[in-house]
DNA sequence: ACAACTCATGTAAAGGTTTACAGCGTCGAT
DNA sequence: ATCGACGCTGTAAACCTTTACATGAGTTGT
């Protein structure tokens, strides 16, 4: 029980300016309904009386938060900090907050987080790429009440909701397209975890890749994982202990790529003389890594932007249609990935 | 203006229900107070009519809001995240929700949060370190009012306000001795931002170390920095131009550790070998950087769930005295530290 | 001089909860 | 049978704004 903070209300400001409290809380809201006189009057008594208003109040009345939720997967994941900037910087010129729920991949706490926008706690939500709140019982629920809600780089299936990001097969396709100019035909593929839709995005992108450059395909190119350092380091162990590893790996994101670069060197190999390396995002750490990563950059701060100007266009009319947004990706081209040795046949025997 | 969605209340419940308004608002607010067969009355006349409790008016009645504010320098900075989870873990077991506020070191923006109190839009708030929302014209405000306010590894001078941390001073000492005990004498430090108070702790650490050890003291050994790969790098720049250059630094943050590296590699250097760099935090990437850093590790996550608990502590009781929190650092020895070169001694001539 | 308007301000009714207080029925003790 | 206590429920006030509507003063046009 929080003691009571005597604090001055409305009433006592338009008490103290001698005017009506409704006077009061125009000249405070609606812009030239008051006149110029009153309005001195009134600001001055606010401030005298250092009043603030009552947000809870005004959410009462006016039926809106000034709140939007952001759904993340996990904070921790660099990439998605900056995107969190993004979307903030924009809310705070609309004039919104954000309430960050970081829900650990769990849908049952996505759905939890969701259900700040049932009790008028929130007036509108972004879900970041494999944050779906409404896998199990609440797609349904999602859907017929309308609610604005704009997602990032993931298209949800089903839920119809618009959405901002980058053409990710095509961008996959480009960066294995760069390792195929490089001269590598033996190029294998990390991807992302399986319940992610990008995953599939970007491993079709690769395939898409190898089919057009006529690059080799074998059984074990493409390996499962997960966008975590650990899983790119397991799937890169599994493709250098095969019996004719590839020269090059696309790995679906930097964290991946830097988990496959840290196999390598652990076994003496050169990164990129003996085995070149794609990542996939530009996160901060992609340019500081040793070597720096050849990647995919996505804009992120523009994204975070844009998702959050289309969700304040939802919010002020939640039944207008949006379309989606796709930003434009960018080849990044750094020290991880270089045309592979002539000589490198010559690590093709052993079992 | 958001359509207006038709939505049960309170009311309705009651109704369906059979009960008055207020043994409703007891059934979900109070546990003890209604009899049995009225409450399950009561929820199964809420789950017909869908109902959702409209926090906005529980908060105006109840004068508190079920948010709390953590105001950071900056999301993208990796040492926050885990720090956040700690809180968002410990703040969800509360039954709170966090409303963070990015303040790009920018005072200013840190009052406009800071707001957020006076507004009862939030019922606290935590401080990550470097964020000083009353360095200005704010410090007057804050105390007075005694808000629920706790921060986390910063002390801020003048107001008083509980915080949890570590032992900066202590834990930079330590790090300083492990690289005199394998045999450095010649160790700089890069510092962090001069206007942080961890900078100084830390410094302070790195000079009782110093001291203590009998090691070289020399007037470019200590060099102006920020928290950034920039600042590390250009840092380490500077002390390796100079004529005699250490052969270990204690970087505070790992991020200059990482930019010292990069500048150490740049010109050849193999680093342990030629020069042994320390960190301090222990953020993700520390682990994965090549060399591995060796560093101080804090124990975020928990630092961050011990401010939160605090903080419920003093939202349930504002006027009472929270005591500091020191937790235990950790020395994590990796690859970036080992013995100086025997024949580095060389380098020691000159002026 | 009067109708028709405009414009600034005031009045009062929401908005959905929580909670102090009152009421009422039951039970045990006298 | 009476009293007090206790436990559950209902009544109504309070929390602080926003906003539809009413009011009245001033302006314009005839």
């Amino acid at each position: 029980m929080p003691t009571r903070r005597s604090t001055a209300t409305m009433k006592d400001v338009a008490l103290r300016a001698r005017v009506s409290l409704a006077t009061v809380s125009r000249a405070f809201a609606v812009p030239g309904s008051v006149s110029e006189a009153l309005t001195q009057r009134i600001i001055a008594a606010a401030r005298e009386l250092n009043y603030t208003i009552n947000v809870n109040a005004r959410s009462l009345r006016s039926q809106s938060s000034g709140l939007i939720v952001v759904l993340i997967p996990d904070i921790g994941n660099p990439f998605f900090s900056v995107l969190l900037q993004g979307i903030e910087e924009q809310a705070r010129a609309q004039g919104l907050a954000i309430l960050i729920g970081d829900t650990h991949g769990d849908s049952e706490l996505a759905a939890t987080y969701a259900r700040l926008l049932d009790t008028r706690r929130a007036d509108g939500m972004i879900l970041l790429n494999g944050t779906v709140p409404n896998r199990a019982h609440d797609g349904a629920r999602l859907k017929p009440q309308r609610y604005p809600v704009v997602a990032i780089s993931e298209r949800i299936p089903g839920a119809d909701i618009a959405m901002v990001g980058i053409n990710n097969r095509a961008a996959s396709c480009e960066a294995v397209g760069h390792l195929a100019a490089l001269g590598h035909r033996r190029i294998a593929h990390i991807m992302g975890p399986a319940d992610n839709i990008l995953t599939h995005e970007r491993a079709q992108g690769y395939r898409d890749s190898i089919l057009a450059h006529g690059c080799d395909m074998w059984p074990e190119a493409v390996q499962p994982g997960a966008f975590s350092i650990h899983a790119g380091r397991a799937a890169m162990a599994k493709l250098l202990d095969s019996a004719a590893p590839p020269t090059a790996v696309f790995a679906a994101s930097d964290e991946i790529a830097i988990g496959a670069i840290i196999e390598a060197k652990a076994r003496g190999l050169l990164v990129p003389d003996d085995l070149s390396v794609m990542g996939f995002d530009d996160i901060a750490y992609a340019e500081s890594y040793d070597p720096a990563l050849s990647t995919i950059n996505q804009p992120r701060r523009e994204m975070g932007r844009r998702a959050m100007v289309m969700l304040g266009a939802l919010i002020a009319d939640p039944d207008q249609r949006q379309a989606d947004v796709i930003l434009d990706h960018r080849l990044v081209v750094r020290a991880s990935t270089a045309p592979p040795r002539v000589a490198s046949r010559k690590l093709t025997s052993r079992t």
